[in-house]
DNA sequence: CCTTTTCGCTACTTAAAGTATCGAAACCTA
DNA sequence: TAGGTTTCGATACTTTAAGTAGCGAAAAGG
Protein backbone atom coordinates (compact mmCIF):
# COMPACT_ATOMS: atom_id res chain seq x y z
CA UNK A 1 0.00 0.00 0.00
CA UNK A 2 1.22 3.11 -1.03
CA UNK A 3 0.44 5.18 1.73
CA UNK A 4 2.00 2.58 4.19
CA UNK A 5 5.31 3.09 3.02
CA UNK A 6 4.57 6.66 2.89
CA UNK A 7 4.47 6.90 6.37
CA UNK A 8 7.11 4.97 7.07
CA UNK A 9 9.98 6.19 4.65
CA UNK A 10 8.62 9.83 6.11
CA UNK A 11 8.93 8.08 9.60
CA UNK A 12 12.57 6.70 8.88
CA UNK A 13 14.19 9.38 6.69
CA UNK A 14 12.31 12.04 7.90
CA UNK A 15 10.06 14.64 5.13
CA UNK A 16 12.78 15.55 2.67
CA UNK A 17 14.90 12.62 2.48
CA UNK A 18 11.47 10.25 2.03
CA UNK A 19 11.83 10.68 -1.60
CA UNK A 20 8.99 9.66 -3.96
CA UNK A 21 11.36 7.27 -5.57
CA UNK A 22 12.18 5.60 -2.04
CA UNK A 23 8.37 5.54 -1.32
CA UNK A 24 7.96 3.83 -4.24
CA UNK A 25 10.75 1.54 -3.72
CA UNK A 26 8.99 0.62 -0.35
CA UNK A 27 5.52 -0.04 -2.09
CA UNK A 28 6.84 -2.08 -4.68
CA UNK A 29 5.82 0.33 -7.84
CA UNK A 30 7.42 2.34 -9.72
CA UNK A 31 8.08 6.07 -9.42
CA UNK A 32 5.94 6.59 -12.43
CA UNK A 33 2.96 4.79 -10.89
CA UNK A 34 2.92 7.18 -7.69
CA UNK A 35 2.91 10.18 -10.33
CA UNK A 36 0.09 8.61 -12.38
CA UNK A 37 -2.18 8.80 -9.39
CA UNK A 38 -1.11 12.37 -7.64
CA UNK A 39 -0.14 15.13 -9.33
CA UNK A 40 2.75 16.24 -6.80
CA UNK A 41 4.53 15.23 -4.12
CA UNK A 42 2.11 17.32 -2.03
CA UNK A 43 -0.89 15.79 -3.17
CA UNK A 44 0.18 12.39 -2.13
CA UNK A 45 1.18 13.58 1.00
CA UNK A 46 -1.96 15.28 1.72
CA UNK A 47 -3.98 11.89 0.30
CA UNK A 48 -1.72 10.16 2.63
CA UNK A 49 -2.77 12.37 5.89
CA UNK A 50 -6.83 11.97 4.88
CA UNK A 51 -6.31 8.42 5.09
CA UNK A 52 -3.95 8.22 8.20
CA UNK A 53 -6.75 10.63 9.91
CA UNK A 54 -10.24 9.56 9.20
CA UNK A 55 -13.06 11.64 10.11
CA UNK A 56 -13.09 13.87 13.30
CA UNK A 57 -14.15 12.00 16.06
CA UNK A 58 -16.50 14.23 17.58
CA UNK A 59 -17.14 12.54 21.33
CA UNK A 60 -19.30 14.13 23.61
CA UNK A 61 -22.12 15.90 24.78
CA UNK A 62 -20.96 19.29 25.49
CA UNK A 63 -18.98 22.02 23.47
CA UNK A 64 -16.25 21.68 26.10
CA UNK A 65 -16.41 17.77 25.54
CA UNK A 66 -16.28 18.16 22.06
CA UNK A 67 -13.02 20.45 21.48
CA UNK A 68 -11.32 18.50 24.63
CA UNK A 69 -11.57 15.10 22.50
CA UNK A 70 -10.87 16.56 19.11
CA UNK A 71 -7.61 18.45 19.98
CA UNK A 72 -6.79 14.93 21.99
CA UNK A 73 -7.72 13.08 18.96
CA UNK A 74 -5.54 15.60 16.62
CA UNK A 75 -2.49 15.33 18.99
CA UNK A 76 -2.60 11.84 19.11
CA UNK A 77 -2.95 11.77 15.55
CA UNK A 78 0.51 14.13 14.75
CA UNK A 79 2.22 11.68 17.34
CA UNK A 80 2.10 8.63 15.34
CA UNK A 81 5.10 7.48 13.71
CA UNK A 82 5.11 9.51 10.84
CA UNK A 83 1.94 11.38 10.59
CA UNK A 84 3.55 14.16 12.18
CA UNK A 85 6.63 14.40 10.23
CA UNK A 86 4.69 14.30 7.11
CA UNK A 87 2.15 16.89 8.46
CA UNK A 88 4.84 19.44 8.89
CA UNK A 89 7.02 18.98 6.35
CA UNK A 90 3.52 19.47 3.60
CA UNK A 91 2.88 22.19 5.75
CA UNK A 92 6.38 23.85 5.29
CA UNK A 93 6.45 22.72 1.36
CA UNK A 94 3.21 24.54 0.92
CA UNK A 95 4.38 28.11 2.57
CA UNK A 96 5.81 28.82 -1.30
CA UNK A 97 3.50 26.56 -3.09
CA UNK A 98 -0.11 28.28 -3.44
CA UNK A 99 -1.23 25.04 -5.41
CA UNK A 100 -0.09 22.82 -2.34
CA UNK A 101 -2.07 25.71 0.19
CA UNK A 102 -4.86 25.15 -2.03
CA UNK A 103 -4.83 21.11 -1.96
CA UNK A 104 -3.77 21.39 1.63
CA UNK A 105 -6.56 24.10 2.21
CA UNK A 106 -9.11 22.47 -0.08
CA UNK A 107 -8.86 18.46 0.83
CA UNK A 108 -7.53 18.70 4.14
CA UNK A 109 -8.36 21.24 6.54
CA UNK A 110 -11.99 22.36 5.03
CA UNK A 111 -13.67 18.59 5.55
CA UNK A 112 -12.59 19.11 9.40
CA UNK A 113 -13.27 22.97 9.46
CA UNK A 114 -16.92 22.25 8.63
CA UNK A 115 -17.68 19.66 10.78
CA UNK A 116 -16.49 21.58 13.91
CA UNK A 117 -18.29 24.30 12.33
CA UNK A 118 -21.14 22.34 12.67
CA UNK A 119 -20.50 20.38 15.52
CA UNK A 120 -19.81 23.58 17.50
CA UNK A 121 -22.42 25.94 16.29
CA UNK A 122 -19.05 28.53 15.83
CA UNK A 123 -18.64 30.64 12.55
CA UNK A 124 -15.74 30.21 10.05
CA UNK A 125 -13.05 32.41 11.26
CA UNK A 126 -13.44 31.25 14.76
CA UNK A 127 -12.95 27.34 13.49
CA UNK A 128 -9.95 28.56 11.66
CA UNK A 129 -8.74 30.56 14.89
CA UNK A 130 -9.50 27.30 16.49
CA UNK A 131 -7.52 25.13 14.03
CA UNK A 132 -4.55 27.65 13.87
CA UNK A 133 -3.96 27.65 17.27
CA UNK A 134 -4.17 23.85 17.91
CA UNK A 135 -2.44 22.83 15.05
CA UNK A 136 -0.19 25.59 14.80
CA UNK A 137 1.38 24.89 18.54
CA UNK A 138 1.07 21.25 17.35
CA UNK A 139 3.54 21.51 14.64
CA UNK A 140 5.55 24.11 16.51
CA UNK A 141 6.56 21.71 18.48
CA UNK A 142 7.10 19.02 16.42
CA UNK A 143 9.07 21.12 14.51
CA UNK A 144 11.54 22.55 16.92
CA UNK A 145 11.89 19.55 18.36
CA UNK A 146 11.49 17.16 16.18
CA UNK A 147 9.03 14.90 19.08
CA UNK A 148 5.62 15.50 18.83
CA UNK A 149 3.98 17.14 22.30
CA UNK A 150 3.82 15.11 25.57
CA UNK A 151 0.68 14.52 27.04
CA UNK A 152 0.80 16.61 29.74
CA UNK A 153 1.51 19.73 27.12
CA UNK A 154 -1.37 18.46 25.79
CA UNK A 155 -3.58 18.88 28.36
CA UNK A 156 -1.99 22.16 28.75
CA UNK A 157 -3.45 23.22 24.97
CA UNK A 158 -7.30 21.99 26.40
CA UNK A 159 -6.93 23.97 28.98
CA UNK A 160 -5.92 27.10 27.66
CA UNK A 161 -8.28 26.68 24.27
CA UNK A 162 -11.43 25.04 25.87
CA UNK A 163 -12.46 27.79 28.60
CA UNK A 164 -11.74 30.93 25.53
CA UNK A 165 -14.06 29.23 23.10
CA UNK A 166 -16.38 27.09 25.42
CA UNK A 167 -16.44 29.61 28.58
CA UNK A 168 -18.79 31.80 26.90
CA UNK A 169 -21.65 31.70 23.88
CA UNK A 170 -20.01 33.36 20.96
CA UNK A 171 -22.05 36.08 21.07
CA UNK A 172 -20.50 37.07 24.26
CA UNK A 173 -17.16 37.76 22.24
CA UNK A 174 -17.29 40.84 19.97
CA UNK A 175 -14.33 39.65 17.63
CA UNK A 176 -15.78 35.98 17.35
CA UNK A 177 -18.77 36.52 14.38
CA UNK B 1 22.86 44.40 2.18
CA UNK B 2 22.72 40.69 2.33
CA UNK B 3 19.50 40.70 5.15
CA UNK B 4 17.67 43.28 3.29
CA UNK B 5 18.18 41.68 -0.44
CA UNK B 6 17.62 38.01 1.61
CA UNK B 7 13.88 39.45 2.44
CA UNK B 8 13.25 41.83 -0.34
CA UNK B 9 13.84 38.45 -2.56
CA UNK B 10 11.68 36.04 -0.01
CA UNK B 11 8.87 38.49 -0.49
CA UNK B 12 8.87 38.42 -3.61
CA UNK B 13 9.36 34.80 -4.69
CA UNK B 14 8.11 32.90 -2.06
CA UNK B 15 10.91 30.71 0.01
CA UNK B 16 12.10 28.09 -1.95
CA UNK B 17 11.56 30.35 -5.60
CA UNK B 18 14.19 32.48 -3.13
CA UNK B 19 17.48 30.41 -4.15
CA UNK B 20 20.46 31.76 -2.53
CA UNK B 21 21.89 32.48 -5.99
CA UNK B 22 18.64 35.07 -6.42
CA UNK B 23 19.37 36.76 -3.33
CA UNK B 24 23.44 37.31 -3.79
CA UNK B 25 21.90 39.10 -7.29
CA UNK B 26 20.05 41.71 -5.57
CA UNK B 27 22.81 41.99 -2.65
CA UNK B 28 25.25 42.56 -5.76
CA UNK B 29 27.37 39.79 -4.60
CA UNK B 30 28.13 35.98 -5.64
CA UNK B 31 27.08 33.39 -4.74
CA UNK B 32 30.02 32.01 -3.09
CA UNK B 33 30.22 35.11 -1.05
CA UNK B 34 27.07 34.35 0.77
CA UNK B 35 27.84 30.63 1.38
CA UNK B 36 31.42 32.03 2.92
CA UNK B 37 29.54 33.72 5.80
CA UNK B 38 26.54 31.36 5.80
CA UNK B 39 26.95 27.64 6.09
CA UNK B 40 23.48 27.23 4.54
CA UNK B 41 20.52 28.63 3.00
CA UNK B 42 19.14 27.85 6.75
CA UNK B 43 21.39 29.72 8.63
CA UNK B 44 21.48 32.79 6.19
CA UNK B 45 17.90 32.93 7.38
CA UNK B 46 18.00 32.65 10.32
CA UNK B 47 20.40 35.42 11.02
CA UNK B 48 18.07 37.45 8.68
CA UNK B 49 15.39 36.89 11.23
CA UNK B 50 17.80 37.84 14.05
CA UNK B 51 18.02 40.67 12.70
CA UNK B 52 14.72 42.02 11.20
CA UNK B 53 13.35 41.04 15.05
CA UNK B 54 16.25 42.66 17.11
CA UNK B 55 15.37 42.15 20.85
CA UNK B 56 12.31 41.42 22.37
CA UNK B 57 10.40 44.74 23.81
CA UNK B 58 9.54 43.86 27.04
CA UNK B 59 7.10 46.78 27.54
CA UNK B 60 4.49 47.00 30.34
CA UNK B 61 4.89 46.31 34.37
CA UNK B 62 2.23 43.62 34.37
CA UNK B 63 2.85 40.11 33.48
CA UNK B 64 -0.38 40.81 31.10
CA UNK B 65 0.93 43.92 30.12
CA UNK B 66 4.46 42.07 29.10
CA UNK B 67 2.62 39.32 27.20
CA UNK B 68 0.59 41.05 25.29
CA UNK B 69 3.09 43.59 23.77
CA UNK B 70 5.20 40.63 22.79
CA UNK B 71 2.66 38.70 21.41
CA UNK B 72 1.43 41.67 18.84
CA UNK B 73 5.17 42.89 18.52
CA UNK B 74 5.86 39.28 17.04
CA UNK B 75 2.60 39.11 15.07
CA UNK B 76 3.50 42.49 13.76
CA UNK B 77 7.00 41.57 12.78
CA UNK B 78 5.83 38.35 11.14
CA UNK B 79 3.45 40.45 9.09
CA UNK B 80 6.28 42.42 7.79
CA UNK B 81 7.39 41.28 3.95
CA UNK B 82 9.58 38.57 3.73
CA UNK B 83 9.46 37.89 7.50
CA UNK B 84 6.78 36.04 7.92
CA UNK B 85 7.56 33.86 4.37
CA UNK B 86 11.27 33.56 5.52
CA UNK B 87 10.04 32.15 9.05
CA UNK B 88 7.14 29.62 7.81
CA UNK B 89 10.04 28.49 4.93
CA UNK B 90 13.29 27.97 7.24
CA UNK B 91 10.96 26.39 9.99
CA UNK B 92 9.61 23.85 6.94
CA UNK B 93 13.24 23.36 6.14
CA UNK B 94 13.72 22.54 9.67
CA UNK B 95 11.32 19.80 9.86
CA UNK B 96 13.84 17.27 8.52
CA UNK B 97 16.96 19.08 9.17
CA UNK B 98 17.89 18.33 12.40
CA UNK B 99 21.14 20.68 11.93
CA UNK B 100 18.94 23.60 10.94
CA UNK B 101 16.43 22.69 14.10
CA UNK B 102 19.56 23.11 15.81
CA UNK B 103 20.20 26.36 14.84
CA UNK B 104 16.58 27.43 14.67
CA UNK B 105 16.08 26.70 18.64
CA UNK B 106 19.60 27.69 19.79
CA UNK B 107 19.75 30.86 18.04
CA UNK B 108 16.75 32.32 17.11
CA UNK B 109 14.71 30.78 20.04
CA UNK B 110 16.52 30.59 23.43
CA UNK B 111 17.75 34.29 23.63
CA UNK B 112 13.73 34.95 23.95
CA UNK B 113 12.40 31.96 25.47
CA UNK B 114 15.21 33.12 28.07
CA UNK B 115 14.52 37.03 27.92
CA UNK B 116 10.55 35.48 28.83
CA UNK B 117 11.39 33.46 31.30
CA UNK B 118 13.61 35.89 33.16
CA UNK B 119 10.57 38.49 32.57
CA UNK B 120 7.71 36.41 33.30
CA UNK B 121 9.21 34.55 36.15
CA UNK B 122 8.41 31.09 34.18
CA UNK B 123 10.24 28.10 33.91
CA UNK B 124 11.34 26.68 30.94
CA UNK B 125 8.70 24.41 29.90
CA UNK B 126 5.97 27.26 30.50
CA UNK B 127 7.46 29.72 28.12
CA UNK B 128 8.60 26.86 25.54
CA UNK B 129 4.42 26.24 25.65
CA UNK B 130 3.78 29.87 25.62
CA UNK B 131 6.15 29.84 22.37
CA UNK B 132 4.46 27.10 21.02
CA UNK B 133 1.19 28.65 21.09
CA UNK B 134 1.98 32.12 19.69
CA UNK B 135 4.26 31.36 17.01
CA UNK B 136 2.95 28.29 16.16
CA UNK B 137 -0.50 30.22 15.52
CA UNK B 138 0.57 32.58 13.98
CA UNK B 139 3.05 30.83 11.28
CA UNK B 140 -0.13 28.42 10.46
CA UNK B 141 -2.10 30.93 9.69
CA UNK B 142 0.90 31.98 7.59
CA UNK B 143 1.20 29.19 5.80
CA UNK B 144 -2.57 28.16 5.50
CA UNK B 145 -3.35 31.02 3.71
CA UNK B 146 -0.12 32.82 2.64
CA UNK B 147 -1.07 35.98 4.72
CA UNK B 148 0.07 37.19 8.01
CA UNK B 149 -3.01 37.24 10.44
CA UNK B 150 -5.43 40.10 11.13
CA UNK B 151 -4.89 42.23 13.79
CA UNK B 152 -8.22 41.20 15.18
CA UNK B 153 -7.26 37.30 15.34
CA UNK B 154 -3.62 38.59 17.27
CA UNK B 155 -6.17 39.78 18.89
CA UNK B 156 -8.34 37.18 20.42
CA UNK B 157 -4.80 35.44 20.43
CA UNK B 158 -4.26 37.76 23.36
CA UNK B 159 -7.29 37.03 24.84
CA UNK B 160 -6.84 33.40 24.15
CA UNK B 161 -3.15 33.32 25.95
CA UNK B 162 -3.15 36.22 28.04
CA UNK B 163 -6.06 34.77 30.48
CA UNK B 164 -4.14 31.47 31.07
CA UNK B 165 -0.80 32.46 31.92
CA UNK B 166 -1.45 35.90 33.94
CA UNK B 167 -4.91 34.66 35.09
CA UNK B 168 -2.94 32.69 38.15
CA UNK B 169 0.16 32.20 39.12
CA UNK B 170 2.63 29.52 37.93
CA UNK B 171 2.31 27.41 41.01
CA UNK B 172 -1.53 27.52 40.57
CA UNK B 173 -1.58 25.73 37.98
CA UNK B 174 0.34 21.80 38.52
CA UNK B 175 0.83 21.61 34.92
CA UNK B 176 2.93 24.55 34.62
CA UNK B 177 5.77 23.43 36.47
C1' DC C 1 -8.57 -14.19 -28.20
C1' DC C 2 -8.23 -9.49 -28.98
C1' DT C 3 -8.52 -4.83 -27.27
C1' DT C 4 -7.88 -1.48 -23.83
C1' DT C 5 -5.98 0.14 -19.92
C1' DT C 6 -2.63 0.11 -16.49
C1' DC C 7 2.01 -0.60 -14.92
C1' DG C 8 7.24 -0.98 -14.72
C1' DC C 9 11.39 0.54 -16.44
C1' DT C 10 14.84 3.44 -18.32
C1' DA C 11 16.15 7.72 -19.52
C1' DC C 12 15.67 12.40 -19.43
C1' DT C 13 15.00 17.53 -18.01
C1' DT C 14 15.10 21.04 -14.68
C1' DA C 15 16.07 23.32 -10.48
C1' DA C 16 18.54 24.34 -6.55
C1' DA C 17 21.95 23.48 -2.80
C1' DG C 18 26.49 23.39 -1.98
C1' DT C 19 31.74 22.99 -3.49
C1' DA C 20 36.21 23.90 -5.93
C1' DT C 21 39.30 26.82 -8.08
C1' DC C 22 41.52 30.71 -9.81
C1' DG C 23 42.45 35.29 -10.72
C1' DA C 24 41.37 40.03 -9.46
C1' DA C 25 40.53 43.48 -6.17
C1' DA C 26 40.79 45.50 -1.72
C1' DC C 27 43.29 46.14 2.38
C1' DC C 28 46.80 46.37 5.51
C1' DT C 29 51.88 47.07 6.77
C1' DA C 30 56.12 48.75 6.31
C1' DT D 1 54.71 53.20 -2.95
C1' DA D 2 55.64 48.17 -2.90
C1' DG D 3 54.73 43.62 -1.11
C1' DG D 4 52.05 40.42 1.16
C1' DT D 5 47.56 38.83 2.92
C1' DT D 6 42.90 38.25 2.94
C1' DT D 7 38.59 38.71 0.72
C1' DC D 8 35.70 38.58 -3.25
C1' DG D 9 33.68 37.50 -7.98
C1' DA D 10 33.01 34.43 -11.64
C1' DT D 11 32.77 30.14 -13.69
C1' DA D 12 32.20 25.54 -13.55
C1' DC D 13 31.07 21.59 -11.26
C1' DT D 14 28.67 17.73 -8.31
C1' DT D 15 24.71 16.01 -6.19
C1' DT D 16 19.97 15.35 -5.14
C1' DA D 17 15.28 15.29 -6.02
C1' DA D 18 11.03 16.55 -8.47
C1' DG D 19 8.66 15.71 -12.35
C1' DT D 20 8.17 13.99 -17.54
C1' DA D 21 8.46 11.04 -21.86
C1' DG D 22 8.03 6.94 -24.16
C1' DC D 23 8.06 2.12 -24.79
C1' DG D 24 7.07 -2.55 -24.04
C1' DA D 25 4.99 -5.92 -20.97
C1' DA D 26 1.30 -7.41 -18.20
C1' DA D 27 -3.47 -7.36 -16.66
C1' DA D 28 -8.25 -6.81 -17.27
C1' DG D 29 -12.35 -7.30 -19.51
C1' DG D 30 -15.26 -8.13 -23.37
Amino acid sequence: MVFAATLSTVHEFGYSRATVERIAAVAGVAKTTIYRRWPSKGALIVDCLLDAFGPVPLAGTSRAELMSSAIRWIAAKVGEAGVGDAFAGVFSDAVSDPALRDILSTRLQDPYRLALQDALGEPENRVLFFIDVVVGTLLHRMGMTGEPMVDADVTALVELVVPYFAGATPADRPRGG
